[in-house]
DNA sequence: TTAATTCTTAAGACTTTCTTAGTGTTTTGC
DNA sequence: GCAAAACACTAAGAAAGTCTTAAGAATTAA
């Protein structure tokens, strides 16, 4: 899955040397200047992760943080400043997800962007190199993108496979519906919603036999779900 | 790996709000008002990192900073005053590990906290390694969000599990009725509430054969409760 | 355009949590 | 040792919260 970081620095020269180990690592990266242009990338691109220096011309990182997050923007947002200009941070919560002080070591800043982007890595870390999950009578095979139960074959939609996927491969584990959520849609929940819990009676409808009382695909309550491990 | 951290200022707000932010991160936060509460929960728990305030009531941050060295006690230490206290130097000469000026900004002083715990970590982020809990017959699996006695499973409510947890990872550590609500709804208790005391017993009644002889969660009278250490 | 899929909404079922009030037990002080 | 006080335990019902379900609107694919 391509994931896409945005840089934004005045420093035309830190923006490249950053682009440089990100790209390395395999991220498509976009180039910013100052947090107008940022926004107007963020507008146009789905963007994962912006790294955001505070102090730039035209529109400062504070500003264009808040302006995204205004807009119901979810991109993950990482701002930067020189360790002097620590004062100049104002304001308790403005919204974004992590901080560096300048000079940063690019092999912690590739820690940290590893560790903010983890929530979009949904089978990496976690995944068995198998392609043939199993748990009871539940099978799925990600090669042929097909999944059994008791052995006879159930038609599973994109979104429904998705899910059962993520839960299988990592049977007994419990995900909240936020976790899902960005797992299978690879974005933030910007609110509450429902749509996680109307998928789950879906998967419930096919691949249990009788949904109240549900086999594979249970509820834990007030934290997620899960499907059980055998 | 479980890192504790206590922060200690008497501006009620200030410790809340940073516990939000320190909770969110995965740390466990322990909170206390003045040196003497600091103190006193140092010598209770083993404490990773402390963030003290300098000007407090009772026991100023100096001072308990270096009662806390004088016994030999190694947490980190992190003291913080208005910029416009100079007690900065004096700070750092009696053993403290760092130093921040108020107000300050909670990214910075998240980024702070993790470089300190570093030395705790393998990089950077917090890993926690080991989901299970265990102590006598009782087992509790983080991940499952699923509790054994005995070997078998037990359904435990949100908030019955949040206890169990909390007492269980420091099983053996009496807690009193207000630590245990501080630290399961995350604030303090208005006034002496019966709520806890119910949620024990039905604990009792999920996890012990004869509840009127709790074998696992037991009372210390006058205290608080605890999860018997075998 | 039609068909399939996905998302939103809202009502109702169900579970959990909190409060209250009363009972039982341990400690304290005389 | 006994009464009073302090503290812990229990039960039941009200309140709050979470999950389920169905139906239809919106979106996407064929």
């Amino acid at each position: 899955m391509e994931l896409n970081i945005l840089i934004c620095d005045d420093d035309k020269e830190i923006v490249r040397a950053i682009s440089i180990y990100l790209e390395n690592e395999g991220y498509q990266v976009f180039k910013a200047y100052d947090g107008i242009e940022a926004i107007e990338l963020v507008q146009e691109h789905v963007i994962h992760l912006i790294i955001m220096d505070i102090m730039m011309p035209k529109m400062d990182g504070i500003t264009a943080t808040m302006k995204i997050r205004q807009d119901n923007m979810i991109p993950l947002i990482m701002l930067s400043a020189k360790s002097e200009d620590h004062d100049k941070i104002l304001g308790l919560n403005i919204g974004a997800d992590d901080y560096m002080a300048k000079p940063f070591n690019p092999l912690e800043l590739m820690a940290r962007v590893k560790s903010q982007l983890r929530r979009y890595t949904t089978f990496g870390s976690l995944e068995v190199s198998n392609h043939v999950f199993q748990t009871g009578g539940l099978t799925i095979d990600d090669e042929q993108k097909v999944i059994s139960v008791d052995h006879a074959e159930v038609h599973l939609t994109p979104v429904q496979y998705k899910i059962v996927k993520l839960l299988t491969a990592n049977a007994g584990r419990v995900f909240t519906i936020e976790e899902i959520y960005e797992k299978v849609w690879n974005e933030r929940a910007v609110n509450p919603e429902n749509t996680v819990a109307v998928h789950i009676r879906k998967i419930r409808e096919k691949i249990e036999i009788n949904p109240k009382e549900p086999k594979y695909l249970k509820v834990v309550w007030g934290v997620g779900y899960k499907i059980e491990k055998y």
